[in-house]
DNA sequence: GCGAAGTGGTTCCGGTTGCAACCAAATCGC
DNA sequence: GCGATTTGGTTGCAACCGGAACCACTTCGC
């Protein structure tokens, strides 16, 4: 017998990527059939619902996206007058935004179906295995960070 | 004391497309610092080392890549010269696409790399942990296409 | 056999993404 | 205070991605 083959299959990135993928199009298509909502609108929305009003530099670190997006998304729910931006007195360059009465309504409608999405589609996992799960990714996601610094560290030094 | 409120934080496709992009983003940094090849071509030759020629369609099949990315991949590797096309008897549609000697010995390279990157990347888990982790994302895949499926017949109904 | 339907592969195109350059306002250094 | 640097936000652009149309060949139905 052969040493067992390295397949695509057990490699963990690419079933991470596979399954992420997955739920990613699932919430998505649900979004965009219910509120014609990106998930990149829909991620705004959530933190300026939860958070309150927020200048685009404070989403990008709540949201984790690009700063293009952000402002692309913010721009589009101002299009669609679910966010509204006001002038920040102690910073002229940015703005607050913050929900419209519009955009409140939305958030609440929102939320219950983001839930509902994540309890149909975690439904597989008990509520400890979830747990572990999310722990699991928050232990990945600071590795990532750790080998990014080293590796930043050795191109320092190389050049 | 309010309710707690749903954070984007707690949400858990949320959590998972971070983590993912972040370990997608570090993988694809090495196949392109190393080989100049991007996650598509990786997993092509991947396959193609693992278990032989294959007609992009088989490769679509094993890669859950779009066709059209797999055409694009092997388009790129061919001109590479690291793999190489032969007709197909049985069909003549198609081509059987096959690592050459230089694909290869990329191959035999890239593999420990690839390794090496997820060894490191998942020290964080224990050996059990991550056969939990990775029989998790397998049931929350299934689900997907469960719900997908269901979806589906719902708007099949609708029209 | 031959026309119709199906399938593998390719191309085209519209939409999305993110980096880099840029502008405007704020802060720093002196 | 005033030029130099930094920072929030915006725009431009090039790469990427995937759906849909398309072509070439094969298979099905008769």
């Amino acid at each position: 017998m052969p040493a067992a083959k390295s397949r695509l299959t057990d490699f963990l990135p690419y079933l991470m990527s596979v399954s992420t993928n997955a739920v990613s199009d699932m919430v998505a298509a649900q979004y965009q059939a219910r509120f014609g909502l990106k998930i990149p609108e829909w991620r705004v929305m959530a933190v300026l619902g939860d958070a309150g009003p927020q200048t685009q530099r404070q989403l990008v670190g709540a949201t984790r996206m690009d700063k293009v997006a952000v402002n692309r998304a913010c721009k589009v729910l101002e299009e669609r007058c679910l966010i509204q931006r006001s002038p920040n007195a102690s910073d002229g360059r940015s703005h607050h935004l913050e929900l419209t009465p519009a955009g409140r309504a939305v958030h609440e409608e929102i939320m219950p179906l983001a839930l509902g999405i994540e309890k149909r589609l975690f439904a597989v996992l008990s509520v400890q295995e979830r747990k572990d799960f999310k722990a699991m990714l928050a232990r990945i996601n600071e590795q990532v960070c750790k080998l990014e610094s080293l590796q930043a560290a050795d191109t320092d030094q190389k050049s």
